[in-house]
RNA sequence: GCGGAGGUGGCGAAAUGGCAGACGCGCCAGACUUAGGAUCUGGUGUCUAACGACGUAGGGGUUCGAGUCCCCUCCCCCGCACCA
């Protein structure tokens, strides 16, 4: 009731008690004038240097959160800062518009994608607004636009011109819940990185995207040009892009006419094979259960059956239980020509290498795992370097570490690494083994069952089958008078309209695909489009992408390191190799801001522990926001948001005002003049005047080196510190609090842009703040006068004294050795050594 | 299990190997006030009456000097995890 009482009354008991600067009226004038006088339009100029800042665009799914708040007053910083160091910066905004959730909502409020998607692109276009975000909003890409889409559409035909892009029926990963299949991106831990349900497999024809051809330098370029990426986000690409060295090698079957192929790192091994593994999937097991007889034969489908209705959690837990079918077939032994039993193993991925193995349980602990429970045999063909002998019928776990070689005839006594090599020569001298580089990488599985994303350019003809839609007829309109009434089921195949065609090659009767793609396909070029808005002829010009690209800064969360950033440096790649584009990777830095949390846990809507930016902002308006947001911990921490600590801001910035308004004429009147170091002569002034330049300097570094925003602020708080402590009311002393006043204005700007224009104004300045200049640290006002020596005696600091600073380092240390404290503490005691660090610090060492 | 990033006051956090805790929040005291959740001033790591001692997860090491470098251990967070 109490706390229900000053809540609502807020403003009133503000009005009565404290009267806070008008930020909503201050905020609103600036952000018309910003928008009146169009200055944060850009254009490509070859005379100046670019800046491209760029934020990960935002899905309209109704308002901004807080970690939105948090992205784009990272980058506004940066681009008002380095439009004030004479960067040419391009700094733009969209919406990632296409995707589910729209649907959904459609069902929900009984409304239809494109109607939702657009209002809630037309409120989020307002919140920005209202932050005052320095966007050129002529660039805007809004990726459900046809204007947008058709150039997914366009760049999806020369993919499928190049080879690049093929259909394919395989098991892919099949979300019930979204009612669509899924990239091997956009499953995590077996479940849908949207929804969090678990992922089944399902049998179906798809289009893929083939990134893997592009696996080896999305690896390779990831050390060569990435450097300015986290290390975190480095590795996990690493990681997700998992190549390794190997060779394939094949095991006839001649029962069923079939050699059965499998990639191993470990060809080393090959005398320790004593049975081969196939996914369940894998295309033999269909022939093995035609050619059983029938009982058998019932047995393994049953068997199949269960362990492909496994989810992929269960599936790729690898604590779950390994499950065989010992199938009657054998394959021959590449070398040996011994017979080795074929089973069927839950454990082995389809997807992965060739989808079958060759199982060597002494020197694989998921193959040990797999015989000791079906009672396979195990032989050692690799015995640790200690000496000791192993003996497959009591090993507790497989030996995985490297040794010297046994059991394989004329390789025996090599050591591991040796024996790779060496084996797989002879192996391939022989044409018993290939080697061979895989990748975890999987192609791209671009599809989804939906309604809402860009059509796919393809038609089904009766006669001419799948072909490509011209490019002239660009693009295949998504049609928006629809009505979505059930999760999985698209409103498109309801449509004859949009369905029923004629076949561009015979005329004839055809049928549209019906599938749209992925919407990570329209983030992957987005900023690109960026650079040529609302060109009609192409994605982009050339020479507007030659000029912008590649970004410069990238800032967004790192929950995209192994699904946008990866898709986005391929399209870079591809976009090359057609001659669009230069820069083969697109994103030079990149920054990965951390999550905003509230009371230690993530900000979500499901656990009703947001804090709405609006209400934040018309509380305390958008600039005491954005310095909270910046300052309350460095970009890539977690943040933990605190109302208490936003009323600080609030504090500050009323501070900052309070004193302009309250000291303005005299501010006004000691206009003008810089007052220089040398001119000075009073200790207090002489450190106001360093204080001055210092700031300038930390602040500048903090942003442009470090960017470290909170530091950047805390250096401006002591400034405005340092101005309210000053009590000198000398006219030098004025000028230098003017001089403060425009440095402290200047540099709070890009945080906070709003407030500091206004008070720019009232200072007397007519340019607008936002075009000025970044100020300029005078070296010569840094030099100290005097320094604080420490005096330390074994380490231990036992006295400070006031130094003339640039003492040579022998006066120094005489003088603190005169100092009576000192004298006092070494008494009676030897001297062994003393270390100068000149302005600094004594330290005598005494015995 | 593997890989990565961390662990500093009551809290968010600062510290090119050189005064640990800048700045902010909170708290305490004072001033101005009819009033204060405004504003201003001062204080605020722990122990101690004090001198002083101790203090950056814990233990060891290098160094004149370590939050920072090296080794070991513990704890949290993140990513990957049957990838043959």
């Amino acid at each position: 009731m109490t706390d229900n009482f000053f809540h609502t009354n807020f403003f009133i008991t503000e009005v009565i008690f404290f009267m806070p600067y008008e930020f909503e009226k201050i905020e609103r004038k600036w952000q018309a004038r910003w928008q009146d006088s169009n200055c944060f339009h850009s254009e490509a100029d070859a005379s100046k240097e670019k800046f491209f800042c760029l934020e990960m665009f935002p899905y309209p799914s109704g308002a901004l959160h807080m970690g939105h708040i948090r992205n784009y007053s990272i980058g506004d910083v940066l681009a008002r800062f380095l439009r004030k160091n004479a960067k040419n910066v391009l700094y733009t905004i969209g919406f990632d518009s296409f995707g589910m959730p729209a649907e959904n909502a459609a069902i929900k409020y009984k409304t239809q994608p494109h109607k939702w998607t657009l209002e809630n692109i037309a409120y989020m276009t307002n919140q920005l607004k209202r932050m005052g975000y320095s966007y050129d909003w002529r660039r805007e890409a809004i990726t459900c636009l046809p204007e947008y889409y058709r150039w997914n559409q366009w760049i999806f035909l020369q993919m499928y011109k190049r080879g690049i892009v093929y259909q394919k029926e395989a098991p892919v990963n099949w979300c019930e819940n979204c009612g669509t299949v899924l990239a091997n991106e956009q499953v995590s831990e077996g479940v849908c990185w949207r929804c969090h349900n678990p992922v089944t497999k399902k049998n179906l024809k798809q289009w893929f995207i083939k990134i893997t051809d592009y696996a080896q330098e999305l690896l390779d370029d990831i050390e060569k040009d990435l450097q300015g990426w986290p290390k975190r986000v480095r590795i996990m690409q690493t990681n997700w892009i998992g190549r390794s060295e190997g060779a394939r090698l094949s095991f006839e079957v001649p029962e069923l006419d079939y050699k059965i192929e499998a990639f191993t790192t470990r060809f080393d091994t090959i005398y320790g094979v004593t049975f081969i593994a196939l996914a369940p999937e894998h295309e033999l097991v269909r022939k093995m259960i035609a050619s059983m007889n029938p009982d058998e034969s019932e047995k393994l489908q049953a068997f199949v059956k269960k362990v492909t209705a496994q989810s992929s959690i269960e599936r790729s837990d690898a604590k779950a239980e390994k499950l065989g079918f010992k199938t009657p077939f054998y394959g021959t032994h590449p070398i040996s020509g011994e017979k080795i039993p074929i089973w069927i193993a839950n454990y082995i991925l389809s997807d992965y290498g060739t989808g079958a193995i060759m199982g060597v349980p002494a020197h694989d602990q998921r193959d040990f795992d797999f015989c000791r429970k079906y009672n396979i045999p195990i032989i050692p063909v690799i015995n640790p370097t200690d000496g000791t002998i192993l003996d497959g019928a009591t090993m507790k776990h497989a030996f995985e570490e490297n040794g010297i070689v046994c059991n394989s005839d004329k390789f025996n006594g090599l050591k591991t690494d040796e024996a790779i090599t060496k084996m797989l020569d002879w192996g391939e001298e022989n044409n018993i083994c290939k080697r061979e580089i895989n990748f975890k990488l999987r192609d791209w599985l671009i599809s989804r069952q939906r309604y809402w994303g860009t059509p796919i350019p393809f038609v089904y003809c009766d006669k001419c089958g799948v072909v490509p839609v011209p490019e002239d007829q660009l693009p295949v309109r998504l049609p928006e008078d629809v009505e979505v009434k059930e999760v999985g089921h698209s409103p498109l195949l309801d449509l004859p309209e949009f369905l029923e065609t004629t076949c561009p090659h015979c005329g004839g009767h055809a049928r549209r695909e019906a599938d749209t793609m992925d919407t990570f396909f329209c983030s992957s070029w987005y900023f690109d489009r960026y650079c040529s808005p609302g060109d009609e002829k192409a994605p982009f010009e050339k020479s507007d992408v030659e000029y912008w690209m590649p970004v410069d800064q990238y800032i967004g969360g790192i929950e995209h390191a192994c699904l946008h950033l990866i898709y986005a440096r391929f399209f870079a790649k591809f976009l090359t190799d057609i001659g669009l584009t230069k820069a083969r990777e697109p994103f030079t830095n990149l920054l990965t801001q951390g999550m905003v949390l509230m009371d230690g846990s993530k900000m979500s809507k499901s656990v009703g522990n947001t804090v709405n930016p609006d209400e934040i902002v018309a509380k305390y308006g958008a600039d005491t926001a954005r310095l909270f947001i910046l300052f309350a911990a460095p970009p890539n921490n977690d943040l933990d948001w605190s109302e208490r600590g936003v009323e600080g801001s609030f504090r500050f910035l009323n501070r900052v005002w309070r004193y302009v308004e309250d000291n303005l004429d005299s501010l006004k009147n000691h206009n003008g003049k810089i007052v220089k170091m040398h001119e000075i002569d009073n200790p207090e002034l002489r450190d106001f005047k360093r204080k001055i330049h210092s700031t300038i300097k930390d602040v500048t570094n903090d942003i442009q080196n470090e960017k470290q925003f909170n530091t950047a602020i805390a250096r401006l708080m002591e400034l405005v510190n340092s101005i309210y402590a000053l009590n000198d009311k000398s006219e030098q002393a004025e000028f230098l609090r003017r001089e403060a006043v425009d440095v402290l204005v200047n540099c709070l700007s890009p945080f906070c842009p709003h407030i500091t224009e206004e008070l720019w104004e009232m200072l007397g300045h007519e340019n607008m703040l936002c075009l000025e200049p970044w100020c300029v640290c005078d070296e010569s006002a840094l030099v100290q006068d005097s320094v604080t020596v420490v005096a330390q005696i074994n380490g231990k600091v036992r006295g400070k004294f006031a130094r003339a600073a640039g003492l040579a380092k022998d006066s120094l240390e005489k003088s603190i050795l005169d100092e009576k404290i000192v004298q006092e503490k070494i008494a009676g005691k030897s001297i062994v050594k003393i270390i100068t660090v000149p302005d600094k610090l004594v330290n005598i060492v005494v015995k």
